[in-house]
DNA sequence: GAAGAATATACCGCTTGCGGAATATGATTT
DNA sequence: AAATCATATTCCGCAAGCGGTATATTCTTC
């Protein structure tokens, strides 16, 4: 009965904002802050949250990290996750929150640099 | 974005196992008792939270209270639970419990009595 | 109307979660 | 190695949720 876990993981604002945004595609944390405007802290937080309970994966890349759905999620887990992108599809703040990151990034390559800013050598 | 609403019910073992039951059908009160065997405060105080909420609705009927879920639930919450159903099917705690009241009782008619005890005149 | 059955509520202690302020870590550039 | 950038962690106060014990409410039957 793993389900709660996932509900437990469900049911706040931004980890739902969170995890509409990573429906689209892996995105680094810069991302999250821009396109939800609230605090590092915050984000960060939630994204640990997320990450300790493997319903997310981090990896590094450079100074930033970058997050992800897991590749191989249980059927419990993919079931809910489908639900989330069917629910999200008619939300308002979900759809702002999409068409936002539409906006300024037009889709993180997997393997490679993430849009924040490119200032930096090589893989950003 | 009422999500997290549905989430906030969904994250509790016990109620998830309500839930499961009620996807059968309405059912009062001592039926959760006898399938869940869990004590009497908690079924009640779960069963208070998920009506507050609007999750299930109450009717009384004579001594009993039956419970169900809403007959048009919104577009999200009857998402989330073809999912929960969907979850459902293969989990072993829930399997359990619903082969558990398909034996107790053979399903409730809408408008008339449940099997706890045939003990009442007329409708129970 | 008193007793009893089915269910609900109040109160308590405990744990968990959340947000914010401050600080720490870890990688990169100079 | 010092500065800087991106992100994480710690500490704090507060609110909410959970389970249990005891008690209340609401019907029904006698």
């Amino acid at each position: 009965m793993d389900l709660v876990r996932i509900y437990e993981c469900l049911c706040d604002r931004t980890r739902l904002r969170i995890l509409n945004l990573l429906l689209r595609g892996p995105l680094c944390v810069c991302h999250f802050q821009t396109v939800l405007r609230e605090p590092q802290v915050k984000i960060s937080k939630h994204l640990a949250y997320l990450r300790e309970r493997r319903f997310v994966t981090a990896t590094r890349r450079g100074n930033w990290m970058v997050y992800r759905l897991p590749e191989k999620p249980s059927r419990e887990l993919a079931a809910n996750l489908a639900c989330l992108q069917d629910c999200a599809a008619e939300d308002p703040v979900f759809r702002s929150d999409r068409a936002k990151l539409a906006r300024l990034a037009p889709a993180v390559p997997d393997g490679g640099a993430c849009s924040c800013r490119q200032t930096v050598s090589g893989r950003h």
